[in-house]
DNA sequence: GTCTATAGCGGGATAGAC
DNA sequence: GTCTATCCCGCTATAGAC
């Protein structure tokens, strides 16, 4: 136990991120030390910048990392059919994506400000490209006739931010399952979509 | 012009408060520093301390008078009637009144990990007020047979992650009207909580 | 009520030994 | 690859002059 030196570049290298990762959640970018995630690791503070260059170049890594996997994850989910069941395939998938990463999702949502101009265009556009996935199946379905929307711009950042949202108090383990709060959010998101009698 | 030194705790206080929502809303609060905060006013960083005990007492006010005013405007408001035209009532008041104050709402938003604990229960507090407001709402309607709700407490949260989301990307100005906003949010709200054909 | 000056601390990042 | 030590900077908050 304890040796104090050594090489251990294959285990600290995910180690930092994942401290830093669960310390921003908690507390902020800005109000979290590399000194701090140091000893979250368990190294001293200078040890850090074998893996990162500078402490922004962690939180740009985190978002870009988290949005790397959601786009993946939802292009291997590989969503198809009629625009309803497209539908149903992107609510579920965002909350069972999304529902076991709530860091990554607090830090992807609440830090865009502390990142660089230059970092925060890249995830901006990321981030783009998710909302667009959503918005071409609202505009699918109102062109098959199933969906009333009015403007689809409008409703994909209603529907993202109302799902998203659920991960800023869902936690596992409580009272709701995950099964139930899908199915719950599922029954919110078509309805808000669907003709409807006055 | 230019006077150095005098008198100006009437418009001084005011303006720290201002400066400071400003600030935090742009950069987040422990990015932030006192001197930015004075520069922005117009004084030195000592000056801020006639008007404030510390830093963290200015975000707490911030928090406290945003959602105060919320719960007043509210309360104003009268919502009365059946639960559909409340909801309505509630949901229009939702968007008039954040809409317009974009940083408050960012800030209320964002800044909750950087409150102390005490100051933390206390903005909670009052935020569970607003929410209850409209899940009364809500299990009213259900009452009524008029809204068809799984788990009034959830779609609460739903609705209102839906109807705040909105404040962090709409700007007046631009290419949409509140009204027209107004009108798309609340067709979503009302639809959502509606009974509809599978 | 505001100023200047500063105490006291902690921050990011780097240098060089091992 | 990690350590210790340190540079240099900026932070919050306070003290005392005006």
């Amino acid at each position: 136990m304890a040796r104090k030196q050594g090489s251990h570049s294959d285990i600290t290298g995910p180690k930092v991120l994942d401290a830093a990762l669960r310390l921003i959640a908690q507390h902020g970018y800005a109000a979290v030390s590399m000194r701090q995630i140091a000893a979250e690791v368990g190294v001293q503070a200078g040890a850090l910048y074998n893996y990162t260059p500078d402490k922004q170049s962690l939180l740009f890594d985190l978002m870009r990392v988290h949005m790397e996997e959601v786009l993946s994850a939802l292009a291997d989910a590989d969503l198809q059919g009629p625009a309803l069941q497209r539908l149903e395939g992107f609510t579920r998938f965002h909350i069972r994506f999304h529902l076991p990463r709530p860091d990554a999702v607090f830090v992807s949502y609440m830090e865009l400000r502390n990142l660089s101009e230059e970092n925060f265009h890249a995830i901006e556009g990321l981030r783009r490209e998710y909302e667009t996935a959503l918005a071409e199946i609202l505009q699918a379905g109102v062109a098959e006739g199933v969906f009333v929307v009015d403007d689809t711009r409008v409703t994909t950042r209603a529907l993202i931010a109302m799902l998203t949202g659920l991960s800023h108090w869902y936690r596992e383990g409580g009272l709701l399952a995950m099964d139930e709060v899908e199915a719950m959010y599922w029954d919110l998101v078509r309805k808000s979509v669907s003709a409807i009698p006055e």
